[in-house]
DNA sequence: ACCTGAACACCGTTCAAGT
DNA sequence: ACCTGAACACCGTTCAAGT
């Protein structure tokens, strides 16, 4: 939307933008959880009142709706992505999966809105909610040789897959999010009444998340390859297990 | 908490209670979505001031961990699920899920909340957020012969795929939640940019969240019985497709 | 052109006062 | 014992006023 001030970008104070804004909501989220952001403080943190902000932006919902669309076009610049040079589809859902985790690790406090935030259309689902990726999904999925019908299958079960693994995994590692600090003393307090779960409580806490991910990953894409016509399946799946 | 007051059930003011109160909200947020639950109009809707609450809930931050605790609880008396009476592991893990699936569809405004909520401790995953269903689910899992890792890892997995299947049944079943009404009269607006979106469109709107469900829960089943050792496999599975 | 200040309506929450 | 009223601190948002 801004045209100019392009060329200012690394300095302290100068030029507000719309840009500018969301980069810092994003940063702020990151460090203080969502609940702290205000635009007041927002401000703050870009040396200027609160009310400046609506030069820019609508609102609040507005702000929010730019910093899960700023976060989830980060993966634009991942160069372990690489939207174009891919060696089959395959290939392409392991690099677009170990995308978009690598998004949610990285803001995992910004997560939960990309998973939450009502889509603009039914069929954007999260935590894909970018056209960009949906359309470059699903020619690479029928290029490859999958049906309408099928590619939209893999687009919808590759949106679940993501969205509760990475959604678990993210609200495991902690997350505080509260304003202030819990003490927190006994939150495996009285599990007496409980004594499977108390005999199993080393093996619910040791984090498999990434191992998880993996294999459920590789799960998904043996599946969703029987969607293909025979001739056109990838050797490598449905072997090994 | 409140240990009177138990036989005035259906009445209209009398006896506020912490349950009366909870289960207000909850018919609330279904109503009228999260956003427009305000402490002062959740009083109004029980013919009391909004300060009133405050005796009964510390909170609203606990007045939402109620709610999502309300919810979650239901499946306790859906005749459907019926904890005790299930033949096998599959048959009960299958009753788990349509359980919380029927809750995630009653209650779509509340459902993020009980995906998103932090749970009280890491290893408590969403949607199964209570004790007594992690400890049964667990007990059912070993009694059938799973090992401790296994049946932790069925869980974890089990967990992620209701989560993100019912996630994203809820989000896209419109779930309009803004304040006011959107005209939202071009939301498939320019798709000129997006030409395999644009011919995929009407395969992506097609309404394949239950057939969706059924297929996913039945590839997991199939894969978390390779967990178990040889001989107890279920005969019925990994046969069909 | 861009930011500031005062103002408005509305939150959550506390607490003394009513009955 | 239980609810109400006033009050406080803090929101989001608007708009006229400053520079």
């Amino acid at each position: 939307m801004a045209e100019r001030g392009e060329q200012v970008t690394g300095s302290g104070r100068a030029g507000l933008d719309q840009r500018r804004i969301i980069d810092a909501a994003v940063r702020f989220i990151d460090e203080n959880g969502l609940r702290m952001l205000t635009m007041q403080r927002l401000g703050a943190c870009l040396g200027v009142d609160g009310m400046a902000l609506y030069r820019y932006v609508p609102g609040r919902e507005a702000l929010l709706d730019g910093v899960v669309e700023a976060v989830v076009d980060e993966m634009f610049s991942d160069p372990e992505v690489h939207l174009r040079a891919h060696a089959g589809w395959v290939d392409y859902l392991q690099r677009l999966a170990h995308g978009q985790r690598r998004i949610a690790l990285a803001h995992p406090e910004v997560f939960p809105l990309v998973a939450t935030r009502p889509p603009a259309a039914p069929w954007v689902r999260p935590p894909l909610r970018s056209l960009r990726w949906i359309e470059s999904l699903l020619e690479v999925l029928t290029d490859a040789g999958f049906s309408d019908e099928s590619a939209a299958a893999v687009y919808r079960a590759f949106s679940s897959f993501l969205l509760g693994y990475l959604l678990l995994e993210v609200s495991a590692r902690g997350v505080v999010t509260g304003p202030v600090e819990e003490p927190d003393v006994a939150p495996t307090g009285d599990l007496s009444r409980y004594p499977i779960l108390q005999r199993l409580e080393p093996h619910l806490s040791v984090d498999a998340a990434a191992g998880d991910f993996e294999q459920a990953l590789e799960a998904l894409l043996d599946r969703v390859a029987l969607l293909l016509p025979r001739r056109r399946r990838p050797a490598r799946l449905t072997e090994e297990k």
